[in-house]
DNA sequence: CGAGACTTTGACCGTAGTCAATTTATGTGG
DNA sequence: CCACATAAATTGACTACGGTCAAAGTCTCG
């Protein structure tokens, strides 16, 4: 449990704790939603459980991919949950939509925080990452649509480089990343070869560094034009 | 004013109107609704007024692309608002989006609609044209993502012909399609080109007819597998 | 009828896809 | 700690889908 704060987003830790002044008296709230958190592998899908219907879900720890795989195979990844973002699982499978753990994840109950005292400041919480999400499905679209295989890339590692760092997860300008080229590939809409392709030519310009299962960025600079 | 309810989606006319067994207590509030209808001429932003910050519309009439210019020029279209859709023009240059009138539009406050009577059935009503956008945005995403270009015109039409039969736009098999394929490649994030090239393919292959401002759709079977 | 916008066509290029083989991790059990 | 099995990444050769440039052809609408 100690280890999953360390991870959380400062949404989520904020909303929880409540503000400072008013603390003691969350304490019991705040366990309510603790007593929420699931592990879900990595490998699973992140279903609303037959019980709850409707359900708006927390990240708390873990790499989430939110995707459609269509009739022949092909796949295509929407968006990627981090600590601290929330979605709506409910409709899920209703879309063509489904959640996918790309790492072992901690997820616990939107519902669940918005009860907390400090409730607004949860709901706030709550609907600001609703917001990013949405956000993000048009710089998404933008990406696939508009820009080249290397500016995708780019694009998305710093993306997810600005995501990490205001979750704490970034040190060194380097960040981990635990997915496959494969899910890179599905989520720009390239194929796998053409990702590693890319990657390389990245590397081989300085514009970043992968190793042990880190990836590090370089440059911001030249970047600001693709962003 | 009755040319442009002829033209309206069942959505707003049944919240504006209200249940049959109501409609006489309604006219005053449906009043109030047609007051915020204003018009919009083809080619213009459609901009949230300085004085109603955060504002909900409603369209009414014509069709509305939800666009984002890069830098450099580069245009991606996320989506068309067609008759019925409700948008939140509020943040649209928040996000690098702008709402751009593709005819002349007619636009409503989505907020005067819920103050009428049945004011759950607008709200209803609102939501779900809501949620219909947002699935559009990942069947986009999905569609620029994984599709062939073929794919993605097809796809694309077969959208449009949905949402303009839903509202009474489709004439045999056939409806106005009032954008040039400029509008259409930034849309499906190819060029101009190739769009005219690809719609050259369908024809011959008999999958659609073009002729004075109309296409008409053939052969919707073979689209199941795209769809 | 003429001007400007839109569409179509041809020739050519380049980005990204495919297929297949090889190399490099990443584990896992002995 | 090594050997082996499996997944992931990389590379090369070739293909093809879609982009670009430029010119010609059509529409629209004053």
């Amino acid at each position: 449990m100690l280890k999953a704060v360390g991870v959380m987003s400062r949404d989520v830790k904020s909303a929880v704790a409540g503000a400072p002044n008013q603390q003691q008296a969350n304490v019991g709230r705040a366990q309510d939603f603790w007593r929420t958190v699931q592990r879900i592998p990595a490998g699973a899908e992140v279903a609303a459980d037959p019980e709850s219907r409707r359900r708006q879900i927390v990240v708390v720890s873990g790499w989430i991919a939110e995707t459609r795989i269509l009739p022949d195979g092909r796949r295509q990844i929407f968006d990627f949950l981090l600590a601290g973002d929330v979605a709506s699982v409910c409709d899920s499978h209703m879309g063509g939509r489904s959640f996918i753990a790309l790492t072992n994840v901690e997820i616990a109950d939107a519902a669940a925080l918005t009860s907390c005292e400090g409730s607004e400041r949860a709901s706030a919480s709550i609907a600001a990452a609703i917001h990013r999400r949405e956000q993000r499905l048009f710089d998404h679209i933008v990406r696939i649509g508009r820009l080249t295989a290397k500016e995708r890339v780019l694009n998305l590692l710093f993306e997810l480089y600005d995501r990490l760092e205001a979750i704490g997860l970034v040190k060194d300008n380097a960040f981990k990343l635990p997915i496959t080229q494969e899910v890179f590939a599905d989520a720009l809409g390239l194929s796998v070869v053409h990702i590693s392709r890319t990657l390389k030519e990245l590397r081989g310009e300085g514009m970043l560094t992968i190793g042990r299962g880190l990836i590090a960025l370089h440059q911001r600079r030249k970047f600001a034009a693709v962003a």
